[in-house]
DNA sequence: GCCAACGTTGGC
DNA sequence: GCCAACGTTGGC
């Protein structure tokens, strides 16, 4: 029996990585999270999960598109690169600290869902990234949550 | 540019 | 193990 698909979210300033720059490209390796929390979402990504690409410090902010996981457990190269602003001297390649994934393009939604109606839609216990103060920049979406925002995207502007 | 929120670091 | 200082995130 296949595992659940479970749902997630990742964010991205557009200015450093759009959905755009996605699109083009068709897939990346999700690089540069240094965050132990955000980390362990990632380590738990399962192949063909879908994820929500959030536009942060962005106009307005919110929900721009979905990707697909296409690859897991990968070791986020950019740890060894001393050039990288990402780059962290107490990892080594014999026990990398940060993993990370690869991610597809699967669509750009017709309309943003901007955070103030991500608000106004879901509380902060149904959608993490709507709670105040949340800096987390990988989280899990309920199924649920996740259907109703496809739903909500998926209407005609 | 401001600043609230919050994660990390390091002295003790 | 506590916690002050510091750095970063990200909305506004």
């Amino acid at each position: 029996m296949p595992h659940a698909l479970n749902y997630w979210l990742m964010k991205s300033e557009p200015n450093v990585y759009s959905i755009a720059d996605l699109q083009r490209e068709h897939q990346t390796i999700w690089e540069g999270v240094r965050n132990y929390q955000a980390r362990n979402f990632l380590r738990e990504m399962k192949v063909g999960d879908l994820a929500f690409f959030y536009h942060s410090n962005a106009t307005p902010p919110g929900i721009v598109g979905l990707m697909r996981i296409v690859k897991t457990d990968i070791v986020d190269p950019t740890q060894f690169d001393v050039k990288s602003k990402y780059y962290d001297d107490k990892s080594t390649p014999a026990s990398p600290r940060w993993q990370t994934v690869e991610v597809e393009f699967v669509e750009t939604f017709p309309t943003i869902l901007s955070l103030e109606t991500l608000k106004e839609k879901f509380s902060d216990e149904e959608l993490l990234v709507v709670k105040r103060g949340n800096r987390l920049s990988v989280m899990p979406v309920a199924e649920k949550v996740a259907e109703k925002i496809i739903a909500i995207a998926s209407q005609i502007p």
